[in-house]
DNA sequence: CGGTCGATTGACACCTTTCAATACGGGTGG
DNA sequence: CCACCCGTATTGAAAGGTGTCAATCGACCG
């Protein structure tokens, strides 16, 4: 049986912004279902054509790119509250594929419907442009983290960024998160080699500023993994759900 | 004396989707000024909350962000129609700074009445949309080239995304277009040092691929730079213009 | 004509990749 | 119940791409 939007577990969260009654009902009218799906589905494929956009409501993946060569670059990591195929739904088709690391759950949107978003919801489509805003700024920051840190730095900077979604989402008891990732997909997202990944990763857990493992992520000091990496703190931005 | 919108010269530009009668005067009411800057000059500063949005309409520019480091990613370039400070009119502030590397002439609209796209003009609003969507595109695409790719693919790569950009504008006459950076900005977009990307460059121009110099870029054959960048040619997508 | 900025080049250090091998847990079939 | 296999994590050694340091050069400019 499918979730309500009027209660709809992300609400409770304090990350994202309160929908209006009116919004709700908006949003209850487009979603059309909910998939749950196993670890390692694809949701959606670069260059598909989806008819169908998701949020994520439980689960974590990952979005990413395959290269000419069989590289494959991890964009982002997706989170519950995501909003999947925006890319599909505005520009006619997807320019990166998302995969299923956990089970999953997915509140199931039909694409056709987009148009009305910005037709008789100006609000509304005002969060999906702040939404591909916000997508923007973050690839800039994996960006500048890719190009311009060190294999320690990066990989300090992206556990921290993981760490922070994680607590504000709540998922984070405690000082300790699930973490569903393959080592492998950490270093596709930094451009660094498994190996290299690995002996890094080790050296975060002996200087005790991140142990990763067990698909646990444990942080004790979330300030002194902040400067590992050579980063300023914020507080994540309080940001629309679809 | 200010451009009118409907004399636009982007407009002559295949590149760009044909504005309606309709969306024409919405613009023009819309739009307060031209701006025009030498090169240098620092169009918008990250975290600045400028009340100021731009239209780039003639010379080029970049976006970047600087690091708590000291070290600046570049994150983009900016040419003739690209649209400027969308993230401040959208998340509140700019998450990078804007600055022209040859003179520019800019078109200057008050980003107070960015709301009316919403209320108003929904199609200008989901053009708004599109064009987030096309940055963070491409912005995934550049983070594949720097964490994917060898320095000698990563500045194949950017200088074939420059000379189609260039193309598409009518900038590039017969192969040669104008290219007025410098070598540390191309250096500082794809993660890698000032020495590295000169002896790189100079290899390219050893192989008769591409040929950098006197602020002047010439590419004989686009195919095979694309071959030795590891990417497949694709004709740039129609967008739309603001 | 000295001074600054960008481009260029050589030598050397080192971070990161690649290659290879081992270990460990979970699933499966005999 | 136990071999066997597969995916993932881990570790060591060696090769190599890229960064850093330093010096030179040409163009432009006050």
């Amino acid at each position: 049986m499918a979730t309500k939007c009027f209660n709809c577990p992300l609400q409770r969260s304090d990350v994202f912004i309160d929908l209006t009654k009116d919004e709700m009902r908006f949003m209850q009218n487009f979603k059309v279902g909910e998939l749950e799906v196993d670890a390692g589905t694809t949701l959606l494929m670069e260059g598909s054509n989806s008819p169908q956009l998701y949020t994520a409501l439980r689960g974590m993946g990952l979005r990413y790119k395959t290269l000419e060569n069989g590289n494959r670059q991890v964009t982002n990591f997706v989170f519950p509250g995501d909003f999947i195929g925006l890319q599909a739904g505005i520009m006619g088709e997807m320019q990166h594929s998302v995969e299923a690391s956990s089970s999953m759950t997915l509140c199931v949107f039909d694409r056709s419907e987009l148009w009305s978003f910005f037709r008789n919801s100006p609000e509304r489509a005002f969060d999906l442009t702040w939404m591909a805003a916000a997508e923007e700024h973050f690839l800039g920051e994996a960006l500048a983290s890719v190009g311009q840190r060190t294999a320690f730095e990066a990989i300090a900077w992206a556990l921290c960024k993981i760490m922070l979604r994680g607590q504000g989402l709540g998922l984070a008891k405690d000082r300790v998160m699930p973490m569903p990732f393959r080592q492998q997909d950490l270093a596709d997202a930094l451009g660094l080699s498994l190996v290299h990944t690995n002996k890094t990763l080790s050296k975060l857990r002996n200087r005790q500023l991140a142990n990763w493992g067990d698909d646990m992520l444990i942080v004790n000091d979330l300030g002194a993994l902040a400067d590992a990496a050579g980063m300023t703190l914020e507080p994540p931005m309080k940001r629309p759900i679809m």
